[in-house]
DNA sequence: TATTGTTATACTCTATAACTATA
DNA sequence: TATAGTTATAGAGTATAACAATA
């Protein structure tokens, strides 16, 4: 395999990216499954997840979580239904509207985050300490910096 | 170990496996975009995956795919009506049927798999070789051996 | 005119429950 | 009775297009 490794390219890649579609199959199925345990879809998990820390218009929320504007209005009105978030009216701007976590949505995050734990842990169980620190300078790495705190 | 490594759970779990989520997330809205371009959606692209080497039956298909059978029927159903799969009769049991990937299955599986190496290309771009093969090889100590090849 | 958000409509994906056919 | 698969039904999530209100 000497060779192999030399040329190194299109095989490396593809091991590559092949391990890590496997393993967003295996992290989306955790996700969804501790989700579903909470009665939230996993989209209503990455919405409460932005909304712990911003009160976003529709639109911001639309780019966040890389939907049409118009899906962003019934995934808010499901949520909204259910207690966990609020519109408000937008201040400058009487167009917009800005969505907030309720106090119901915010335990119901933080339930479901504390439940999440456990099978993180058992997720990574197989590596050790230092493997753990390794895979996250590598994803780090992949992934580069983080794009929402700016926008 | 140090006294770093032996305190050194909880912090280094969570940083790991936020890692992992935002990589599944990456990974997985690269999946859906690229499938989407070819009018496929993420579960119809894993279907027509496990297909290119099996026949397997309804129940099958429904365990690989994490889908109750009620829900594979209409996945088939729909994946049927635009020619990509068929049903063939079982052979021994008659209750079951065989689910087939056509030729017009094939040949979309094989592009959209050949569209699939540029993004992922670019995914990968920011690691060195020797990055990737790390990489490579903690995933797969995370995932553990493949269980699909057995059932 | 342009932008923000909603509504109307349609399709995919998923599940539960009831059903048919075969074992 | 038990199993394999389908059908009926319902709901979430998504998109496109047309619309209302505000800028």
């Amino acid at each position: 395999m000497t060779s192999d490794e030399s040329s190194d390219g299109p095989a490396t890649d593809r091991a590559a990216f092949d391990a890590l579609v496997e393993a967003s199959f295996a992290v989306q199925g955790l996700l969804g499954r501790t989700a579903d345990r909470h009665r939230l879809s996993l989209t209503q998990l990455r919405l409460l997840g932005i909304l712990r820390d911003r009160e976003p218009t529709m639109l911001d929320l639309a780019r966040h979580l890389q939907l049409e504007k118009s899906s962003a209005s019934g995934l808010i009105d499901r949520a909204e239904q259910r207690g966990l978030v609020i519109r408000k009216p937008g201040a400058q701007d009487r167009r917009t509207i800005r969505v907030a976590i309720t106090p119901d949505g915010r335990k119901l995050i933080r339930r479901t985050e504390r439940a999440l734990a456990q099978p993180a842990a058992e997720l990574l169980a197989p590596l050790t300490p230092r493997q753990r620190r390794q895979l996250t300078g590598l994803l780090r790495d992949l992934l580069g910096p983080d794009p929402l705190p700016s926008s």
